[in-house]
RNA sequence: GUGAGAAUAGCUCAACGGUAGAGCUCCGGCUUGUGGUGCCGGCUGUUGCGGGUUCAAAUCCCGUUUCUCACCCCA
């Protein structure tokens, strides 16, 4: 293992692997198409000022978390951290609004974060989410938090769990960080050191520490909900309401909170996988955040989406549930003097449709069907002078061993009719 | 970023101070027109890397890199 390898967490993909990562894409965007939702792309590279006005430099994210650099102008640029900032950009760059009140978007890539890697957990990892810009109503939540769910149902992830909050409006969250403060200072005896920091920094992680005095202290503090405006309130009741008409279980999670300030109202997260994943068991993310656009130069729009992480979500997929290789056949002669047969066969298989494989070097028929059946080929056709002269083929079923002679005309639909 | 564990063939692991091994995979053969089961044979390693202790190090010690677990953070 020595010499030239990955940066430390990266990653290689490698074929082996592709059949989870197909199947998660296009699981993906087959749900995507049936919400009407649009791919876009955008690129991997942005203006640094774009996460800093987005994410915000008062937690340690931009700072630290974040890969950047001074291009060779002197623009300081960054590797996008996560989708969404990228998304606004370009839905006001390009004035998306104006072609339509409501944009319903996704995308798939991938994301840099210079973090600790972990099982799971790498610092170029890919990244998929949906966003719903322009629809404030609670009927866009419902839809947003429904898409996620039918999801990873869709993957067949089961044992998942799907917690739903409140956040209230950007006052709100101002109010109640004030409150939790005081509240804390004087519960500070009580507290871990990471709460004591996080106090000052960041206080409504404190709700969801772990150390079981931090939870006792957590015990008597304010409630958020108490902070929220009925306006608010009447929003997240209205979209509870929905999700059970869609016939989405639901769990309200009070404590449930984001690092970040953009997001308002509605938060959500689905969990699974405890025993597989650990400490990382929260598998979708989503939320509203109806002051980014507004924040990054363009007219107060209303959003909400979510997203989640390839990787981790493949940690949890049973590997028969990915669609097996089909339509594939193996074609060989029986001796060096085949080649043409074989190649006139093989491209008329591929015009129709198929994935076809033939031997390059020349050897025994044995050594061939060796490699056909390596090969994973449903199917071998062997073509030697034999058939060829009778204008036929002899189609092995690589599965049951059985074999006929079939004419050439009919090799196509033959296979068609046998899978 | 903090704390802890791991690293041996392509993969999973054994050897735990005395010449580095197995299983699987891979390659070839077992009547030159029939594979996946069987039998026979073969390839592969500076034991992650660099130092140290020792007559002798995969094994003990130090450093380093990568991975893993918990914490921190989590867009």
């Amino acid at each position: 293992m020595t010499g030239l390898q990955c940066v430390k967490g990266m990653h290689d993909i490698l074929p082996t692997d592709m059949p989870g990562w197909h199947f998660v894409e296009q699981s993906f965007k087959e749900l995507m198409s049936q919400y009407a939702y649009r791919e876009i792309r955008t690129p991997v590279l942005e203006p640094l000022e774009l996460f800093v006005r987005g994410i915000g430099d008062a937690t340690d994210i931009v700072e630290k978390e974040m890969y950047t650099f001074a291009d060779k102008g002197g623009v300081d640029l960054a590797l996008r951290p996560e989708g969404t900032a990228s998304i606004v950009r370009a839905y006001i760059q390009h004035g998306l609004d104006r072609q339509n009140s409501i944009n319903k978007l996704f995308y798939i890539g991938p994301m840099f974060r210079r973090e600790r890697p972990a099982r799971g957990r790498f610092r170029q990892f890919y990244q998929a989410g949906a966003e719903l810009i322009g629809a404030g109503e609670p009927a866009a939540d419902a839809e947003m938090i429904e898409m996620a769910v039918r999801f990873v149902q869709r993957l067949g992830i089961s044992d998942t769990a799907v917690l739903i909050n409140t956040l209230g409006d950007a006052d709100t969250r101002k109010s109640y960080r004030d409150a939790l403060r005081s509240y804390f200072r004087h519960q500070a005896d009580r507290l871990c050191q990471d709460c004591i920091r996080r106090l000052e920094n960041n206080p409504l992680r404190i709700l969801d520490c772990k150390v079981t005095a931090c939870i006792e202290a957590c015990k008597e503090a304010p409630l958020l909900h108490e902070h929220v405006s009925p306006t608010a309130m009447d929003h997240f009741s209205a979209l509870q309401q929905k999700l059970s008409l869609l016939n989405v279980d639901f769990k309200v999670q009070p404590r449930l909170v984001r690092g970040l300030d953009y997001y308002t109202r509605t938060i959500f997260e689905i969990q699974g996988g405890v025993d597989t994943l650990g400490a990382q068991s929260t598998i979708v993310g989503g939320g509203r955040y109806d002051g980014l656009i507004a924040q990054l130069g363009g007219k107060p729009t209303p959003t909400i989406g979510f997203a989640f992480g390839i990787e981790r979500l493949l940690l949890l997929l049973k590997e028969d549930r990915f669609p097996p290789e089909t339509r594939k056949i193996f074609v060989t002669g029986a001796g060096d003097d085949d080649y043409c047969h074989m190649v006139t066969i093989a491209s008329m298989l591929r015009d129709a449709g198929f994935t076809v494989e033939t031997p390059y070097a020349s050897g025994s028929l044995r050594s061939h069907m060796k490699r056909a059946a390596r090969s994973g080929a449903r199917f071998t056709a062997i073509v030697g002078e034999e058939e060829w002269q009778t204008g036929c083929v002899v189609l092995r079923d690589m599965q049951t061993g059985e074999q006929e002679a079939v004419a050439i005309e009919q090799l196509a639909g033959k296979m068609m009719e046998k899978q």
